[in-house]
DNA sequence: GCGCAGCCATGCTTTTAAAGCATGATGAAC
DNA sequence: GTTCATCATGCTTTAAAAGCATGGCTGCGC
């Protein structure tokens, strides 16, 4: 009530009084005629009830109280100024805050050039990464934790509401430690594999890894027998290290486990690891997220990666 | 250029648009009419050039970018008010800072008591104390450091320019150490002390002692010969402890120096240590400042002390 | 499925207030 | 004392915000 018809026309009128200490130049420099000028900022000083000028037929000084509100005014309107920019740039997508999931060896080839491509491209733009297992993606993907996750495409359960866009994929391969019987053959086909003991993922953290494998084996015909579910790439290494098993990979895995096994093409399979960005169907998508899957997207074409890309079945 | 009609009024019609969700009950709200509320938002995102709100017939819902802009926009106006108060403050003597210079012995019975009232009184006030020798204290007043100072009336020269308001005025006394010739005397004249080695102050530093000086002594006739002098309460006591003088000194002086001394009235004198509030004539009293001068006449008046009181000669 | 209610936008008018113009008052400098 | 620059005041013009009436959209309930 008390100083509701305050506007930043008399902030910005007050401020170019005090700058030029006099009203005939200040009211040049806004352009306007001087009389407004001066009524605007008797005005503002009405307002607000305590003289900011000391006027005298030689120009105006600044009274104490005009020091401080004009340090005031100049704050106010440079902090409007950047509220403006600041919008702007969240709307062009170069500022706000990116709440990104991923899943690590999936996303091993994508994210780290892309993530270094949207740097530059927006520096303003703080991104959260958050290294997931695949059902944790889709969970937070849901609850709007997450604004986009680069990572294997997930269930049809997990992934009802999400939109999913297919950027790499990749062939199998069974991962065996070094001398195991399988290691001989030059590939390997999926009637053979269905004989071995394999080395899984769990189906409470992965339900992706299963929608593959009950895809590859149709659920009555015969498949690999489970012999351990692990809760993460580095464990599974282990496990099928010390001979639990064999482990069911994508060629993408190779390159993010090292040399510590041996890999086997999985010959007569059409199933793929297909890795790409998902996202809610509904949730607001930020311009600083439809910019980085854009950016997802020139990183996967121009990619050097020796992989198959979606189009080159 | 872009930005620059933009107003205040846009902050608070969005604001209030954004926390309704509903323009009509915004404009209710606000008091105006529903196509006025309207137009003034359209106006405020074309000026942006972003959308903030998301329109629908059941109401209206945030764009990120207005989430952005509503957190901006409430704290432009919240800034804005508290300018205002502030200012608003700052007139009332409630609000600044205060540049106090003061000399610690005389101002012993005086500062203490104002400053607490003070604090009580405009605790948004930021005072700075300056523990200074008399003619720093004059020159503080002079060059605009300090707005007023407690302190001994400056002598003419170093006070031109200054006004001086007493507020108490105290006697004289002799100083010397026990077992002193003259502490089998009850008083002291001023024939008598004129025979005396005078431990004093540093001329440089304490023009006033030479005006108090030169006032009880005048020129021609007889005075006490200067020993030494001090460059502060401290070593005037030390000096006058090993024997090397008496010290000329007031009332209250004996309350700031403790009991290492013995004193004794001089007797026949007419001058008075005088202390009060200095300031600079010309230069700007803040309200603070006038504040504080009151309450230190206020303290002055109901002070407790046994001395005299400027009118009780 | 259709009408109704709630909500927002648009077109036009009225009202408010800012801007402009002419002039007057003031105090410093010459 | 005159002059000049500077700010204030009175009145008019202009611009813009507010108001009013109305129309279109959409979701909900009958």
């Amino acid at each position: 009530m008390m100083n509701s018809d305050m506007e930043l026309r008399h902030l910005r009128y007050f401020t170019a009084v005090a700058e030029a200490l006099n009203f005939t130049k200040a009211a040049a420099r806004l352009k306007i005629a001087q009389p407004a000028l001066s009524r605007q900022v008797q005005d503002l000083e009405d307002e607000i009830g305590v003289d900011l000028l000391k006027r005298s037929p030689r120009g105006v000084t600044l009274t104490a109280e005009g020091k401080l509100f004009l340090e005031e005014a100049r704050d106010t309107l440079k902090r409007v100024e950047d509220a403006v920019l600041k919008v702007r740039a969240l709307a062009r997508g170069e500022y706000g805050e990116l709440q990104i999931g991923y899943a690590p060896s999936p996303s091993l080839e994508l994210l780290p050039p892309a993530l270094s491509a949207f740097r530059a491209a927006a520096p303003s733009v703080k991104v959260v990464l958050h290294d997931l297992a695949g059902d944790e993606l889709t969970s937070g993907l849901h609850d709007g934790s997450l604004e986009l996750a680069v990572m294997i495409q997930p269930s049809l359960e997990s992934g009802a509401g999400l939109e999913f866009e297919e950027l790499r994929r990749y062939p199998f391969y069974v991962a065996m430690p070094a001398g195991h019987p399988l290691s001989k053959l030059k590939t390997v086909t999926v009637e053979r594999l269905a004989e071995e003991a394999l080395v899984a993922f769990r189906r409470l953290d992965y339900s992706e890894y299963y929608r593959i494998l009950d895809s590859i084996y149709p659920p009555p015909g015969p498949r690999p027998r489970i012999a351990v579910e692990c809760d993460g790439v580095s464990s599974l290494i282990t496990e099928i290290e010390i001979g639990k098993g064999v482990g069911l990979v994508s060629e993408i895995f190779q390159r993010a486990a090292g040399k510590r096994l041996v890999y086997r093409r999985l010959s007569n399979c059409q199933e793929f690891h297909r890795v790409g960005i998902a996202r809610s169907i509904k949730g607001d998508v930020t311009p600083a997220g439809e910019r980085f899957c854009e950016i997802l997207r020139k990183v996967s074409k121009s990619g050097t990666s020796k992989s198959a890309r979606p189009g080159s079945v």
